[in-house]
RNA sequence: GGCCCCAUCGUCUAGCGGCCUAGGACAUCUGGUUUUCAGCCAGAGAAUCUCCGGUUCGAAUCCGGAUGGGGUCACCA
């Protein structure tokens, strides 16, 4: 039995990299008919938000990567947020203390924090120097007994070998005297990521534990973790970091790293992970848009690539578009309405979309298009002052139409043409901009269709 | 800096020892369709496969080293 799991923290609208990886997690669990489970990891009180955690789920909804077990859904292995297993994690870190592989620390912040300015200073990595390891057990309870506030730190043998199997980069080998000996449990009795992810990862019966590749150098920690605890461990896959244009992680001041951001453009979820499945990993067969079924039917995690591809909006967006162009108006119209408000007359807006699919890439290129079927244009992008007669013209012509369509719209106005002895492309360019106060927009005539003769004419004779 | 990961067009990538004078997609440019833009169609340019050694009849592909980029070194995740 599959069983994947995502674990955001509540610090905020989600991560766009917390897709990616929840996307991976999310198909091949569903791939193997197995569960997808989301973790609220809030151990960090400094950097808890409030309402973080109802965004997140908000989040996956968004995406349709529903989850089978969850903090809010329950489940047979919970519960799913850990900061309601915080008995679970000291119990298994005194089960360490007693068997050796953990030890209680007394060292104040200050202390640590100096020994580390002195190590950098002389040139060394800095590491805790290991001053609580061979305290007695007489010294322990004292100290305790005197509520002397404590940690409990990971003891790491000497001079051991460390393996951690990676189920993409295959075998990375560490020696443990690079390995800290880790807080697992920090002062405010709260556990630090390290334990909590081995505990509930066993506890909840992961099988595929994927993350991001910045935890590959603390995963010997919790290779030794699953080691002392005699547990098995489950699968590790470590994926690449999207990256900023500029290869670093991506950032915030280089990149967009929220989800809200990417919903405020208008980018259409499906897209989005569509893009993200291109990121690290190939189709087998070629094709670049596929669904999030097509994709679950032949996604393997083996075949996810090592290398952090640079995360490309511009791809994005081609990519958005196509999918904005292969949905049917009626759906278009649902998401266009959705993302732009009340404030829009729906039929209007349902009228306009044959005229727009093909010419936005984002829903948020919506308004700025139409804009002119809303409202009255405010300027010109032209000067237009000197086209007097020429309008005068038209509005006579148009005047005349009997049927308000586009087509007979169009026939009037080249006529129009004709008479004024101009040519097409500067008259329709002079009525454009008249109409729709821009150089570039949707076709004229059927603009002017939707609009209606009277506000057509309002708009011509306003310049005469 | 120590440790670890990575390295094919600007970007995402194909490639698993001969089919590679390196293929596709995005982006760019050109032409066509056209009442603007977009879309669509056709085409072009774009990678001495980071470099240097080695293995081999033969290497983008295997091995070693160098270089470059990235990650990580918290009582944050």
């Amino acid at each position: 039995m599959v069983r994947t799991r995502i674990a955001p923290s509540p610090t905020g609208y989600p991560h766009i990299g917390t897709i990616y990886q929840a996307l991976f997690d999310y198909a091949f669990a569903k791939k193997y008919s197995g569960q997808f489970i989301i973790r609220i990891e809030d151990t960090d009180r400094n950097r808890f938000v409030e309402d973080a955690e109802g965004v997140i789920f908000k989040a996956f909804e968004w995406f349709g990567l529903t989850e089978d077990e969850s903090a809010r859904k329950g489940g047979d292995y919970g519960p799913y947020r850990q900061s309601e297993r915080l008995d679970l994690y000291q119990k298994y870190a005194l089960d360490l203390v007693d068997s050796g592989h953990a030890y209680y620390c007394f060292c104040t912040k200050e202390r640590l924090e100096d020994m580390r300015k002195v190590m950098q200073s002389e040139g060394r990595i800095p590491m805790y120097d290991k001053h609580c390891r061979n305290l007695s057990k007489d010294e322990v309870s004292k100290k305790i007994n005197d509520n002397i506030t404590h940690v409990i730190r990971l003891k790491i043998l000497e001079g051991r070998k460390i393996v951690v199997n990676d189920g993409i980069r295959g075998d990375i080998d560490f020696d443990s005297n690079g390995v800290d000996d880790q807080v697992l449990i920090k002062a405010d009795g709260f556990p630090t990521y390290h334990l909590a992810v081995v505990i509930d990862d066993h506890l909840m019966k992961i099988t595929h534990m994927l993350r991001g590749e910045e935890w590959i150098s603390s995963s010997p920690k919790h290779v030794l973790l699953y080691e002392f605890f005699g547990w098995e461990q489950p699968l590790f896959f470590h994926t690449a970091l999207l990256r900023n244009p500029d290869k670093s992680k991506l950032s915030k001041r280089h990149g967009h790293t929220s989800v809200k951001w990417y919903q405020e453009q208008g980018y259409l979820p499906e897209a989005i992970l569509n893009y993200l499945g291109l990121m690290g990993w190939t189709n087998p067969d070629g094709k670049e848009i596929f669904s999030l079924g097509e994709f679950i039917k032949v996604f393997e995690m083996k075949d996810l690539r090592s290398v952090g591809p640079i995360f490309d909006l511009k791809k994005l967006d081609w990519m958005n578009g196509e999918y904005i162009r292969q949905m049917s108006d009626e759906k278009l119209y649902n998401r266009i309405t959705n993302f732009i408000g009340e404030e829009y007359d729906k039929q209007l807006v349902k009228r306009t979309v044959p005229l727009i699919k093909e010419r936005i890439k984002k829903l948020s290129d919506y308004i700025p298009l139409t804009e002119f079927l809303f409202k009255r244009p405010e300027s010109y992008e032209v000067e237009l002052s000197d086209k007097k007669d020429i309008f005068k013209k038209v509005a006579e012509n148009l005047d005349r139409v009997g049927d308000w369509e586009a087509d007979i719209i169009g026939e009037s106005m080249l006529k129009t043409t004709q008479q004024l002895e101009m040519k097409n492309t500067e008259f329709f360019m002079l009525m454009r901009l008249v109409i729709t106060g821009k150089k570039i927009s949707p076709p004229l005539n059927e603009s002017m269709e939707i609009l209606g003769k009277g506000e057509c004419l309002k708009r011509i004779t306003s310049l005469t």
